[in-house]
DNA sequence: TTGACATAGTTAGCCAGCTAACTATAATGG
DNA sequence: CCATTATAGTTAGCTGGCTAACTATGTCAA
């Protein structure tokens, strides 16, 4: 993903409207916008999960974890809930049971089944990481008024839901 | 970046703030949003640009080509303004380059540098290209009321203008 | 003028995504 | 009951990012 140190201003996209009369000025803003930040707030985290040798991917799997009861799951779950395929998530899962953050075992009811557990150590490593993960959330977050918040979030909702019409 | 299909509702926010009070219900439920969305519509622009056999990456760098007077920019200056290393921006090059969308000179005043301009074959690929993209953009962010759309941008803004508090 | 430092671009090698192809197991319907 | 189809997980090989190390050229100050 990029990073768009260099995003256009209504000049740019003016100009570009010449040859393209499609092109909405205030549409495209709003677009490469939210493209910016996303990409912003993701190297963001990168840069501070890595503080504690995690990435994204490898993160949200113990997340994913730590929100089940039993602290198990299964890899293909895992990988439908982090939004990755399963040969991915294949590899994500190498990476924490090198670290023994996480443990396999065979699954008793279906033989094809792996159950994946969060370890000791894989809770050990959350508590260390999310404390300082929600201080920052929070104090990022606190820059914006609630209300404001309340309608970014109800806009960026709406994008998500009609996200399909990039595809048509 | 991870797409996040499954997004915590407010429930289990709530149980991991039990475990870390440093948790902030909205704040997180925000921040979320905004790395999901951006995941999004970054997958479904490149969706759509794969038609054109581009991604991201070069069509960027065909677009801040044409945004030049001349058509013409050094791979440095590329690198700085799409927010990518010049290791990768050579990369880039190199593919835009097989497929002559763009051409490479020895810059005359210093030999050190490379001169990249767009050529015919890259503006006729823009010229495919662009009016489909500011069609899909116009489309999707029509489904935000005019001054959603600004405060959305607002509040964007003023976290991007902030993303350095996640590096304390 | 020349030695030290800075800058432009490339190369090599790493990493985390992906798809496609594979094995093993389970489910199902004739 | 067994042939077909579906599902779980892994492997191999591709891609486009990255950093570190390198070459070549330019700049500047003693």
């Amino acid at each position: 993903m990029l990073q768009l140190k260099d995003l256009p201003d209504k000049e740019i996209i003016r100009r570009f409207a010449e040859r393209y009369p499609q092109a909405n000025v205030d549409a495209v803003l709003s677009f490469l916008k939210v493209l910016q930040v996303g990409t912003d707030l993701s190297l963001a985290l990168n840069q501070y999960l890595a503080e504690f040798d995690l990435l994204q991917g490898r993160w949200w799997v113990l997340i994913l974890l730590m929100r089940e009861e039993d602290k198990r799951a299964t890899p293909s779950t895992l990988a439908e809930k982090a939004g990755v395929s399963r040969a991915t998530m294949t590899g994500l899962l190498d990476g924490l049971l090198k670290e023994r953050l996480i443990s396999r075992e065979h699954a008793l009811v279906d033989r094809r089944q792996i159950e994946i557990k969060l370890t000791q150590a894989g809770q050990d490593k959350l508590d260390e990481v999310m404390p300082g993960y929600y201080e920052r959330v929070s104090k990022l977050m606190a820059t914006i008024d609630s209300d404001l918040n309340q309608q970014m979030i109800e806009a960026l909702t709406i994008l998500h839901n009609h996200r399909q019409l990039f595809f048509n």
